[in-house]
DNA sequence: TGCCGAATTGCAGAATTCTTCAATTCGCGG
DNA sequence: CCGCGAATTGAAGAATTCTGCAATTCGGCA
């Protein structure tokens, strides 16, 4: 493995780092759909939507197909579903941190 | 909320898309070290590392403080192993998919 | 075939992020 | 108090990413 596996995953999480990406991501975990409907949701020039999916594309993380007149973008594994809510769950308990946990540790430290 | 949820969700995952961040993230889960053992083991300038550890310290994945000699680093929630694991996940299951999701969607579309 | 809407691509400028060097802070021990 | 090692901060240039416009591709359909 000539690109070593942190980077790999590192590369993997920048692609969820963005707006746009995420918002994809968060409509397509109720199942597959068209452009258009994204572009609909998102508020986004349709180029710069297209540039998004590319990311998504080349990462792996969604696919893409066309069906009929337009085309159809899928999680390409249920398991993404879970990282956006692990990203949630942190979200939270970040928020709600803050100092507590701080403060826990630095009790227990043969520091003070 | 002014800020836009995914906004913050984005700016949390754009926080862990760096390759030395990651590989502190994985060694912090083991449970808190200093920084000298995060330097010993990362090679990369200590200026670089700090700069990193601040970027892990302000989205709040992980707290500082100091014990002794040394200053120690800890994640500041064990959710953050979660959303590890699930990248690693995603890793493997995007690794193994390429084609035959896809495949398998276009042949349930009225596409073709 | 020729047109139309849907989506993507190619770029260029703007905005962010990375990396490194020098300077600074902070505790601790002499 | 002064010097030291540990770690952080500030700042600047390099590198990467974002955004929007114009041009292009690709199917489907009259």
């Amino acid at each position: 493995m000539s690109v070593p596996l942190y980077q790999a995953k590192a590369e993997m999480f920048r692609t969820l780092g963005h707006p746009v990406r995420i918002r994809v991501l968060e409509l397509l975990q109720a199942g597959p759909r068209p452009v258009r409907d994204l572009l609909a949701e998102i508020d986004v020039e349709p180029s710069n939507l297209s540039q998004q999916l590319a990311v998504l594309r080349r990462t792996g993380v969604v696919v893409s197909f066309r069906d009929g007149g337009s085309v159809m973008y899928a999680l390409s594994t249920p398991d993404v579903a879970d990282l956006l809510a692990a990203g949630r769950r942190i979200l939270g308990a970040v928020l709600t941190d803050r100092d507590g946990l701080l403060a826990e540790l630095r009790a227990h430290s043969p520091a003070d």
